[in-house]
DNA sequence: CGTTATACTTCGTGATACGATGTATTATGT
DNA sequence: ACATAATACATCGTATCACGAAGTATAACG
């Protein structure tokens, strides 16, 4: 997929991702690759970005020995998914001015 | 609305704003302005990225003694608009992801 | 005669997705 | 048993790109 139809999607998608139910990293890549494919050192970056804008928070915690950690959804990170939804309806009229037969 | 989203329309809208005829600068704006706002360091930009790209030609032609450069698509821009059409389908799928309601 | 509209150009900057690379541990296969 | 893959996270450098600012020049308007 163009990698700049995907810049307005990635951090939609990771908030998504962990929206319903705490998720961490790795398991959040498995997760939208059906939707979106993202690398690690990406996805990485869009946490710790969403974490500054603190649209979520971290918790670190212990699973079978190995660290994991657990990104939680915040109020904001909520408000950013409905500002998207908002926002989508500029990028349909958009995506009809581009699909509509020609205009003669 | 956010640059983010915004980046993997700009191309294909300006592809669409000379698809029917060709067009310059100043009226390619103009004519987007409806449907999505773009600086013109931007769209000079960009015309001379599609340009490199052979996805548009340019002409210089005089209009009441002021020059214009008038830009006409190429095959390879319509195809670009093509693909941006089937590249359409996986986007819809990330909405639908991001706006499904919760998974439980 | 100054302001606005038309028309195009260049420069620097900030945002950001990605590949490459690295560190560790656990699981799997042969 | 030992190698490979999977799990899990981190950092660095790079390329792409939209934008504001500033500039050049002419025409129209009031």
């Amino acid at each position: 997929m163009d990698i700049q139809l995907k810049r307005g999607l990635l951090e939609v998608c990771v908030l998504t991702a962990i929206k319903n139910e705490p998720s961490y990293g790795y398991k959040i890549i498995k997760d939208m690759a059906p939707y979106i494919v993202m690398s690690e050192s990406t996805l990485y970056t869009i946490l710790k970005r969403l974490e500054m804008a603190k649209m979520l928070t971290v918790k670190t915690a212990e699973h079978d020995g190995r660290l994991r950690k657990y990104y939680h959804i915040t109020k904001a990170g909520l408000g950013r998914i409905e500002d998207f939804k908002d926002e989508w309806r500029e990028v349909m009229s958009i995506y009809q001015f581009v699909t509509k037969e020609d205009s003669k």
